[in-house]
DNA sequence: CTCGCTCACTTGTATTATGCTTGTCTACAT
DNA sequence: ATGTAGACAAGCATAATACAAGTGAGCGAG
């Protein structure tokens, strides 16, 4: 004689059900899912329980169960994710600073930065010994005045600014290596390069970092995942530039 | 089977319609707008507040909602949405068919797909008369044998194929233009191009379509938001390829 | 004409209340 | 061990209301 455990079968049904959702979905309400798997809420919630064990669904107390979010990728928030993704490969990460300067900001740092005196900073970053990315940081004079070389060095800038961030919004576009790039990452002039830009803003929504990473195209490239299912948070795209 | 958050219904529904307004225009006030979508004004303030945090819209006291002067960003959700944005802006898109024809699935092509024959469409997208993207899918053969030339010209293949779709994954970075890709799109070759492989599954999870997009470096560039608060549905990452 | 004021309208921010949902517990039946 | 039933606390979504504070247009005094 064969049981069949209750909630073990409607923790089956709501995974196939609930496959074909997106992340963020929400579900029905135990109530609701009781009575339509007509037992009691209890059952319902040993299913469910079940289910988040298994990293499917979510719960909020006073809201609901939902759909959990895709299984989180590496972050762009901080650039050291890359280099947390390297130490986790066993590949060990190393920076040089290159350049530290302070100097009259470029045009395009100026409009974004909106401030005429800047920090610049270039920095190379190495995988085994391997240069794999220059990253140009350009940063408020007021702001980064009290850095060091050194300081730089040894953490990200983020960090060291003690700034509450919001975000950032960034740019990722192909270009050809030039030369003092080209010298640093041991690569061909005019080879194609991955350039990213990047701003990034207080929680006030200020301005206040500007950054450009340069990546040998044959070493790096992005991976984006694309849910399809509700453009929530996601506001990605391709944009063409004049 | 599915419960809806009003305040993100209301959310979407003005992100639908800001996507087609410029920056600077203003929305109806929070009183009209509770009383167009009728609800309250905390719900209409909510769902705001949600597109304030996606950096779509701003707010001054005593003034009004305006959408921010940030270009307008897209889901690239789906493809499609490129050559929406481009008739968005009064740019007239246009696509020609390059190569239509049954093949030999190449190895990285078996590999995602699993299957050795495939239909390999080729497309060079135009906007206003001037190239600005190959695209090469690959799509199963029983998939893709009732399709004709004549209809991957018209219409997107997402729609053609019928399927319900999950998302894809996609994968963005640098190349050199081979001479094939440089002659349509009207470069030198060897100029930088950002080279975009994207592998789309269903909702079952099976890897259904597989494609390659050349994008001119000059002309396009990919924007990214990170917003660092919520790493919810951030991603995006940067990886090393051997 | 300009200056300063008023007034209608806006967002920002509380407070209070209701209904619904999850979290947790006890008691009990099979 | 498994399932049912009920009760209660805590949290969330939404509504209704009130008030403070900023904006801008208009109006009148000078």
């Amino acid at each position: 004689m064969m049981r069949t455990i209750r909630y073990q079968e409607i923790a089956q049904t709501l995974r196939d059900q609930l496959r074909a959702e997106g992340p963020g979905h929400v579900l029905p309400s135990e109530s609701d899912l009781s009575a339509q798997f007509d037992v009691s809420r209890v059952t319902v919630r040993r299913a469910l329980e079940m289910l988040r064990d298994e990293g499917l669904v979510e719960s909020r107390q006073g809201f609901g169960w939902y759909v959990a979010t895709a299984p989180v990728q590496q972050s762009l928030s901080h650039l050291d994710t890359i280099e947390g993704q390297l130490s986790d490969r066993g590949v060990r990460p190393e920076r040089q600073i290159v350049e530290f300067a302070f100097v009259d900001a470029p045009e395009r740092v100026r409009a974004r930065l909106g401030c005429d005196h800047v920090l610049r900073v270039k920095r190379l970053n190495l995988a085994d010994g391997e240069p794999f990315a220059v990253v140009t940081v350009w940063c408020p004079a007021e702001l980064g005045e009290h850095l060091s070389r050194r300081d730089v060095e040894r953490q990200p800038f983020y960090e060291l600014l003690g700034l509450e961030l919001r975000g950032a919004s960034q740019i990722i576009g192909a270009a050809a290596a030039d030369e003092a790039d080209a010298a640093l990452l041991e690569i061909p002039v005019d080879s194609p390069v991955l350039r990213c830009e990047r701003v990034t803003t207080t929680v006030a929504g200020q301005p206040v970092l500007m950054s450009e990473h340069i990546f040998p195209a044959h070493r790096t490239e992005f991976t984006v995942e694309l849910p399809l299912a509700e453009p929530s948070i996601v506001p990605s795209g391709l944009r063409l530039v004049e």
